[in-house]
DNA sequence: ATTCTGACAGCAA
DNA sequence: TTTGCTGCCAGAA
C-alpha cells in the first residue's frame, strides 16, 4: 500500500505485505515465518518477515505478531513483547495451549497462507 | 561504502 | 539425532 506524504521504500511492499498476511492469521490459528516468507514468494527469506514484525509496532494498525512462531510452534518472539508472558498469554486468550513457550497441537492450529489463504 | 546483526529455515557434517 | 554453517534481505553503525 503507497502512502503518499511518506517515505516510499521498495522494501515497504514487501513489509506491508507481510503485515497484511499477519492481520488475515484467523483467530486462533499461527503459522510460521518460512510460511509467510513462501507466500510472499521469497521462500527462505524468513528473517525479513521477522524483521517486518520486529518494527511492526511502528505500524498504526494492530498486527497479530504474537500469531506467528517458528516452523516448531516455539514463541521465538516472545521476548520483542515486552513482558515475556505477553505472547504466550495473547495466544491462551485465544484457545491456544502453551506449554514451555511451545504450541501444543500446533499442526491442528498451523494456518498456511499460500495454502488457505490461495 | 562496508560490515554486522536479526522474532528463521534448510542442509551438511 | 544434534550441532553448526549458510542463505535470504533490509536496516543500523
Amino acid at each position: 500500500m503507497k502512502i503518499p506524504g511518506q517515505k516510499q521504500k521498495k522494501s515497504n511492499d514487501f513489509f506491508q505485505n507481510v503485515y497484511d498476511v499477519t492481520c488475515l492469521i484467523p483467530y486462533g490459528r499461527v503459522t510460521s515465518y518460512g510460511a509467510i516468507a513462501r507466500y510472499l514468494g521469497s521462500g527462505r527469506s524468513a528473517r525479513m518477515v521477522g524483521w517486518a514484525l520486529n518494527v511492526c509496532h511502528t505500524r498504526p494498525e494492530f498486527i497479530p505478531a504474537h500469531r506467528v512462531v517458528n516452523r516448531n510452534g516455539l514463541l521465538t518472539g516472545k521476548r520483542h513483547f515486552g513482558n515475556s508472558s505477553t505472547m504466550k498469554q495473547l495466544l491462551e486468550n485465544e484457545g491456544i495451549i502453551i506449554d514451555n513457550d511451545c504450541i501444543l497441537n500446533f499442526s491442528e492450529r498451523f494456518w498456511d497462507p499460500s495454502k488457505e489463504l490461495n
